[in-house]
DNA sequence: GCTTGATGTGGTAGCGCTACCATGATGAGG
DNA sequence: CCTCATCATGGTAGCGCTACCACATCAAGC
């Protein structure tokens, strides 16, 4: 016994000392066990929080923490604890341009949180639906939902169903069976409304984002509620129908220019749209923001490309997605051990990021120089 | 001992079937090893494309990964490795709606090999020379760099004196000194131009990319020898200077479209100054592509999001990230055991994307209705 | 007294992977 | 022919931690 340990202690140290496989530094929990006079897994037991472990023992173990300076090596951890905790990021619009913002958020927070994370793109939110079946089936444990698949709200059951948690980041209305981080579309597109509203202009065109995104609505109601505050008439014919994309974005600016009066501002739901209605008023040969103001929504990439920069509300994406990491890790660790916490829904705070594209109505139409007030 | 293993065994199913420590899915190396006939050192050495090991042997390796869908344990593997691997990835103009695709790329491979990556932003290549030698001294031992970073030499130059190594993705040129992904812009430009004379063009007007980016002369050169490949008279007056942004793309536009005749089709350096050109175009009253052809290059968001969609040129932009990932890693390792072998540089295929953007010119003038050939 | 059952604690065996060394197979040189 | 280097591969022993069982201790019950 005595041999076998002499052989075995100067070859360890050799290896040690070579630090191949470590530095030298970072203590090991049984670094900590030799200083508390206890066995590593009791270490174990007390930096884990569980029960059956004298209080006395405990004190010392964490005296012995605190000395050393011990912190778990994340990487064992979940090695030796089973299963990693694994999540999937679905989205069905890959040409969504603050996908790049997305998956800052989401892969640092997994990297951060030792989550694997898996990227998924499917067509739509029915075919998403077999792939959530296998995913859960394979394992996955939380869905982060991007609209507009965080608006089906059969998807949503359907992860419920199969014992998953889903959170949609960004959707229009939460309904209280999932988790959901979002920015008030009401409140920041009243506030747009408003903003134009004060730069001076009465007839505000409206494009409404795709119907079946619920968000859409919303901002189409805080739009709504802006123009009746401010003590305008709210015409229908100022409002049109888009559908998020940059064509439906073009449909709609000509139906809005081809008003008489046209208006002196148009608010897309979002830039995609917001940027076509800027080409098809050059087109027409309206200089903006100086013939008239037009404002997007979203802040995507396309919002700082194209000239003029758009005038648009910027949403905490990535702060947005890291919350939605967090919570899922947060609340399938309380299932693991038994309780079962209500998932829950937050709203982040949005910006009104002023571009170019925005200034006061030219009160002479051929007056077209008006210098834009900053 | 008949005895012994009947109660070894069962036990040991057990434990595996309750799944207490792993779930039941994920395929370890030993899978791996075992599908493809050879040990899990094996097929460590394949996965991180360590040397030695047969072609033979390794494409098995590679099939049986395929097979069982692999990925490698984050957690296992840097408990084993030692230390975490931290690269940086710096770039200098966040505008760029590539960006998304550059960071699903390398954050992804960043995650399956569980490496640190940060991602960090600066102005430009001056400012970039402070930032990368405390990076470097911090523990960094890598950094990405896409254009125009990866055209500074003396940045490169940095790198390689902090003893770090630099990987340039998608540089115009490499200059040996240092690892490098690209594709052969010279070729891509050679056949979009090609691509356009054999649609029956012969005034083709091209727009210069940033001068400050190899890059740019690269395709340049392409566009001039499909020209004189072609036969067609290389007019200088057909060729202007951008700087890859949508605002200078405008001015380039203006410039051709201002020439008498004007040009049939334009290509443009980039997806960005093909968008502004299609304004252009469209301010001026011309159909895109009926009245003139546009392309661009690099199959950006933006050129699926306006209308028509460009026809451009696809850089495999992802797997250029990922490949950069797993040299810095492949290096490091290699650096640790001692040998020092030179980085190496690769080219990636590129397509070109053939959308709604081009059609053949339309012979008179007025007749602005030519069917575009399928 | 000795079975039960709770309560602390330690031992053992991995989690999936890689560093290191040992081996077998080849070919070059003596 | 045998040595010695060079490859291609396998075996073994951990990385730091936790799941699981075994054990020891002490109280209460038949």
């Amino acid at each position: 016994m005595g041999f076998a340990m002499d052989v075995r202690d100067p070859d360890k140290k050799a290896t040690r000392k070579r630090g191949s496989r470590r530095g030298n530094s970072a203590p090991t929990i049984g670094d900590v066990a030799r200083e508390a006079g206890c066995s590593p897994m009791t270490v174990s037991r007390v930096i884990n929080g569980e029960g059956n472990v004298r209080e006395e023992t405990r004190e010392q173990v964490l005296a012995a923490v605190k000395k050393l300076k011990y912190s778990p090596n994340r990487a064992a951890r979940s090695l030796a604890g089973g299963e990693q905790l694994r999540i999937a990021l679905m989205f069905d619009n890959p040409s969504a341009s603050y996908l790049s913002e997305f998956l800052m958020g989401a892969l640092e927070e997994a990297a951060r949180n030792d989550i694997h994370l898996e990227v998924q793109s499917c067509e739509d939110a029915v075919q998403a639906r077999p792939l959530v079946r296998k995913l859960a089936e394979g394992g996955i444990r939380g869905f982060i939902l991007p609209p507009p698949l965080c608006d089906d709200q059969s998807l949503l059951d359907l992860v419920s169903e199969l014992d998953a948690i889903a959170i949609a980041v960004g959707p229009g209305k939460a309904t209280g069976t999932h988790g959901a981080v979002m920015i008030d579309d009401f409140q920041a597109a009243y506030d747009m409304t408003k903003h134009i509203i004060d730069l001076g202009h009465k007839r505000i065109g409206f494009i409404i984002g795709n119907p079946e995104q619920v968000a859409s609505g919303r901002r189409l109601n805080g739009y709504r509620a802006a123009i009746e505050d401010a003590g305008l008439e709210p015409l229908d014919e100022l409002i049109v129908q888009g559908r998020f994309t940059y064509r439906s974005g073009m449909a709609g600016a000509e139906k809005l220019l081809s008003l008489d009066p046209r208006p002196t501002a148009i608010f897309a739901s979002n830039d995609d749209m917001a940027a076509a209605t800027v080409a098809v008023c050059h087109r027409n040969h309206l200089d903006v923001p100086n013939d008239i103001t037009v404002c997007g929504f979203d802040d995507t990439a396309m919002a700082s490309t194209i000239w003029p920069e758009l005038t648009t509300i910027r949403q905490p994406i990535r702060e947005m997605t890291a919350w939605a990491v967090t919570a899922i890790a947060r609340i399938t660790r309380a299932r693991r051990s038994g309780e079962r916490l209500k998932v829950d829904q937050t709203h982040l705070p949005y910006t009104l990021v002023r571009r170019e594209s925005d200034a006061a109505p030219s009160l002479v139409r051929s007056s077209s120089n008006g210098a834009k007030p900053k």
